[in-house]
DNA sequence: AATTATTTTGCAAATATTTGCAAAATAATT
DNA sequence: AATTATTTTGCAAATATTTGCAAAATAATT
């Protein structure tokens, strides 16, 4: 097996599974784990992937990369994404951004559905290509590779005349007392321009999300009309999101 | 066995496992490893691979759909950007439409290049990702599923402060008497604007472009600075094209 | 603080590549 | 048709790369 299939196989499962360790990798490709640790050293070089104690987790480059079509398919996403299909009406405009939820809602959107999506995430005009009703707007920009979305002025320019009835937000982190933070300081900005542009904003949010922190706020958690989780309703780690005047789904 | 039919079953064996190893080859073709080496080697020189340790992998437009049939590498778009090459240096800006040549050049550009290169094609944006150094400007607008392009008076718009060095556009149709044309009204306003702001328009067309006619005018022959075919100076095709103050490659 | 898991480092064996060379095959010239 | 030049091919020696291992160092966990 020649060096660069082991690489593709190492960034085919980080797309899926966004997260491996060396242990796995080395049964999986049948070789030491010196072998895939120098792997994964050389992806991380080449900016592919981030390597952690133990493994490696995705940037979500990779996400896009491999979400469109095959891949195995993630359970909690899905969860989400159904949830969030319930709201989702004919003649509204949609606002997507670049969190990788929204590709699983993109997914499952019916197909006879007529709606505008705006998105500043090209893969995702992609996946809608496949819905012929959908009327999609591509945000131009900057092209920020490692997320694979566009960002900066240009893009907060391109929102200016846009009024949307849904924003679908992804988020790295979402608490009670620090509200909604991400990662990169350029994306916050046009998160809260596309909340500020929207009459609705719905945060999809995975279980690992929640009672974290970031560095770059967003918005407060009682700014959001909707947060959407795969978590039951009884569940702990929700116990101070209720009551706060937020749709919890 | 000439060189030639061994160098075939390389790249119809790469076009259809997307890797090879030296050994298999060996041993297919029938030939010392040496041999095999030096083929993979005048291969990856002509662009139509890329060599490995032990092996060779295809390169990601193999899998593309090209008239010649489904993971033949089409040599023709190769040669094209190959030339389309020659005229790109460090710390231009240029333009790239969703001319499919584009994809063949953003994917042989040298890794180590400083450019920003400014698309309506987001796919391009994703491949030219790979490209550490590449500063890459999305065009936002109205997404059009068929060709997978921005479109519209928004992606015009966005093109308003722009000065690009090089715009290297796509057509269907390239003649003498008509100029060339497309088969799109709006993207052939699209191109007019992008070759209105190019300091170069450099056109990459296909043998089977030449000489045909479509409906929408972009501009006359004479208008281009220059014309890359695969087609050999002495070709009869390209007769009337000779001292029109355009440079063909 | 002790235990366990992971990483780093240097090393040796296996494998692959590069280089120059000579023989064979092919093409060009007389 | 014979000679000459050029290209192709396989080989062998010198290098370089890859791989797995083991010991030491470091990080994470209990």
């Amino acid at each position: 097996m020649l060096k660069e299939e082991r690489q593709q196989v190492i960034l085919e499962k980080l797309g899926t599974d966004k997260k491996v360790t060396l242990v796995d990798l080395g049964q999986i490709l049948n070789v030491s784990y010196d072998s895939v640790r120098r792997d994964v050293i050389e992806l991380e070089d080449r900016g592919l992937l981030k390597k952690v104690h133990g493994g490696a987790i995705a940037h979500s480059y990779l996400a896009m990369k491999s979400s469109k079509g095959l891949g195995v398919v993630n359970t909690e996403f899905v969860t989400i994404a159904k949830k969030a299909l319930k709201l989702v009406e004919n003649n509204k405009i949609i606002l997507m951004d670049g969190g990788t939820t929204n590709f699983y809602i993109a997914e499952q959107l019916p197909k006879n559905l007529e709606v505008t999506v705006v998105t500043n995430n090209p893969h995702l005009a992609t996946v809608l290509s496949e819905h012929p009703k959908i009327e999609i707007i591509l945000l131009g920009g900057s092209f920020y590779k490692r997320y694979q979305i566009t960002l900066g002025s240009k893009t907060i320019q391109d929102l200016e005349n846009i009024q949307a009835d849904l924003y679908f937000m992804g988020t790295n982190s979402i608490s009670i007392e620090s509200g909604l933070a991400i990662r990169h300081y350029e994306e916050s900005i046009l998160k809260q321009k596309m909340m500020s542009i929207s009459r609705k904003t719905i945060v999809c949010a995975l279980e690992e999300k929640i009672n974290r922190e970031e560095n770059y706020k967003v918005c407060n958690f009682t700014d959001l009309d909707c947060l959407i989780t795969s978590l039951n309703s009884s569940d702990d780690q929700l116990s101070g999101f209720w009551n706060k005047g937020v749709d919890i789904l």
